[in-house]
DNA sequence: TGCTTTTATGTATTTATTTACATATTTCAA
DNA sequence: TTGAAATATGTAAATAAATACATAAAAGCA
């Protein structure tokens, strides 16, 4: 089993969910196709990992809603125990900083301003989804939802989401400040 | 040509490198292993973009230096017109973080100890990489090397680097604080 | 009515990446 | 002196991931 089986069932420990909606909720962690996730499922469903119920919809077309089962639940748990793995970015952005002084500033600009732009983008959802979470869970300025609660994943996570973003944007702009303005 | 290829002449047009040399150097950017890597370099080699020198060692086994071509330098300008793509970030971190309601505080704190030791192991490195780089080039506190030099790049990397292994320990030592302490 | 988008699920093919197999030299430690 | 580790280069096989192919229902628009 691989580790995208392992978060799809991550995701449906939550709440049951469709392959469609798997797809969309796992980007943040860990990006995936329909393409790859679809077989993962049926490959968990065979070994009685997941079980899964027809729904059908009026107004959408029809779905697969997964849920997990006891034996899903302890594998998880047995994951848990192992050390996570060393995390991996791939970053085009990274590879053309190194030989960004082959160009001019302008063109220069244009790289870091795009990525300032993907940053800005993404930390306001993620503002709005962490004051969800403290508002469902009663919470106050510093507080955490408590270890044992399902939310605590989701709160801890988006919050690095937005440290993250932040701290990118933070450098984004510290290097725009150092490449030469474009004269006129 | 892949980004990976994009990325070995991106290190190849700051100083000659040979393969085993690229795949250690290119790990923080964009991981990859000596076999994904020697296939490219014979590609970029018959395309023209980099020619290779044979160099005898005494006391090491004998390697190839790659230098990159006015053809290869030519292909990076370009590349680095077009925009950057979307970062990719595979953590299975997060995705165990996701779910760590189910298990006990105490391994829940193994996982983000050891994230916490990955990140600290990581800075004292950052932190030498970029004196050396200030020595080197004369730096004061807060100056940066020229645009148009070739240490400009690197700079901005190490401070990526540094930047960011200091917001994912933050966010480990601010998770371990909502993690209550085992019980003795 | 025909066109696009979103939701929904799947397979086939190609590309990217990892792991394993293979070889060879030097140094250092048990 | 045998074995491990680092340096060095390569290929083969397996797995992971992306792209492309395929279908379909509903909604909204022109």
């Amino acid at each position: 089993m691989n580790t995208l089986s392992f978060g799809l069932l991550s995701l449906i420990s939550h709440s049951p969910l469709s392959g469609y909606d798997l797809m969309l909720k796992i980007q943040p962690f860990w990006p995936a196709k329909h393409s790859q996730i679809y077989p993962l499922l049926a490959t968990l469903e065979k070994n009685h990992q997941v079980t899964y119920e027809l729904v059908s919809q009026s107004d959408k077309p029809d779905k697969k809603v997964y849920s997990i089962t006891s034996k899903g639940i302890e594998s998880l748990r047995n994951w848990l125990t192992e050390p996570a793995s060393d995390p991996v970015m791939r970053d085009e952005l990274m590879l053309k900083a190194y030989c960004i002084s082959l160009v001019d500033p302008a063109t220069s600009r244009k790289l870091f301003n795009a990525r300032l732009e993907h940053y800005r983008n993404k930390i306001s959802r993620f503002e709005d989804r962490i004051s969800q979470i403290r508002a469902a869970s009663g919470l106050q300025e510093n507080g955490f939802p408590p270890h044992n609660s399902p939310n605590f994943g989701a709160f801890i996570l988006l919050h690095k989401a937005l440290m993250s973003s932040r701290t990118n944007i933070q450098w984004c702009e510290w290097v725009l400040s150092a490449i030469p303005p474009e004269e006129i």
